[in-house]
DNA sequence: CGGGTCAAGTAGTATA
DNA sequence: TATACTACTTGACCCG
């Protein structure tokens, strides 16, 4: 699991949020889904659809109001009727109750976990926050957190989450898009002819029982991006 | 009901 | 050693 780590300086870090945005955009991500969201969704990209929903109804909240909780309660509230938004009051309910007290309820080892929902302002907040920069310092996350009436934290979390995923649907991406072809092993090959000569004795030629490749690279999800005989930088999970 | 999404949990690592 | 990071994994929830 730890095999794959990329090391990575303050600098790259600073760097960071500004070289990737042309990729991870919201608004890219908007589009996207709005793109999408049409007739026959390839697999895959129900998420998109959602995130359509998702992302269109908080426009429609912040376009209005503030992005604070009374906006957003006051949203929960309002003419829409749909399954999103009584999912919102439920979230709302539930954040009443875990979001005041999360560090509590973390200290009580309970065994089901609550799976709290951030409020669509909330969520609004953050991508639009994590398009400006991928990473907060601890006075950022405390604004944030206190802005949000989150945790800071919840904060850290949705940024560490939100940062793989944007990870992990690059990496999709790249890969869709990478021929097949280019993901093909490179093998050492001896030379065994060369100007018509031969260039090796018989006892020297490889043994013909090959191991298969499964053996050697096991099979987790998203490792082959990582594949060792893939030179250079291109797929190297170059951290955006 | 299966699969996708998401917040939180976990393990290992880097850094101050 | 504490803290924050990545790279998953887990469990709750939602949707078709």
């Amino acid at each position: 699991m730890a095999n794959n780590r990329n090391s990575f300086s303050i600098h790259n870090i600073l760097n960071r949020g500004l070289d990737c945005e042309k990729h991870c955009s919201l608004d890219e991500e908007y589009a996207e889904a709005r793109d999408c969201s049409s007739s026959s969704l390839p697999a895959g990209n129900a998420g998109a659809e959602s995130a359509q929903r998702r992302i269109s109804s908080c426009v429609l909240v912040l376009d209005s109001s503030s992005s604070d909780q009374h906006s957003c309660e006051e949203e929960s509230t309002g003419g829409e009727d749909n399954s999103q938004e009584r999912r919102h009051d439920h979230n709302m309910d539930q954040q009443k109750a875990q979001s005041c007290n999360f560090e509590e309820n973390h200290s009580k080892s309970s065994k089901k976990r609550s799976r709290a929902a951030f409020s669509h302002a909330q969520v609004y907040e953050l991508e639009r926050r994590f398009n400006l920069q991928r990473y907060l310092s601890g006075p950022e996350r405390a604004d944030l957190a206190g802005a949000l009436k989150l945790t800071e934290t919840q904060v850290k979390i949705w940024f560490q989450n939100r940062r793989y995923k944007t990870k992990r649907r690059q990496m999709a991406a790249e890969l869709a898009t990478t021929p097949t072809t280019a993901l093909a092993k490179r093998v050492a090959v001896k030379v065994l002819v060369r100007n018509d000569q031969r260039q090796y004795n018989a006892e020297e030629l490889p043994s013909p029982s090959v191991p298969p490749l499964y053996q050697s690279f096991p099979c987790y999800p998203y490792m082959f991006c990582f594949q060792p005989w893939i030179s250079g930088n291109n797929l190297s999970g170059g951290m955006y």
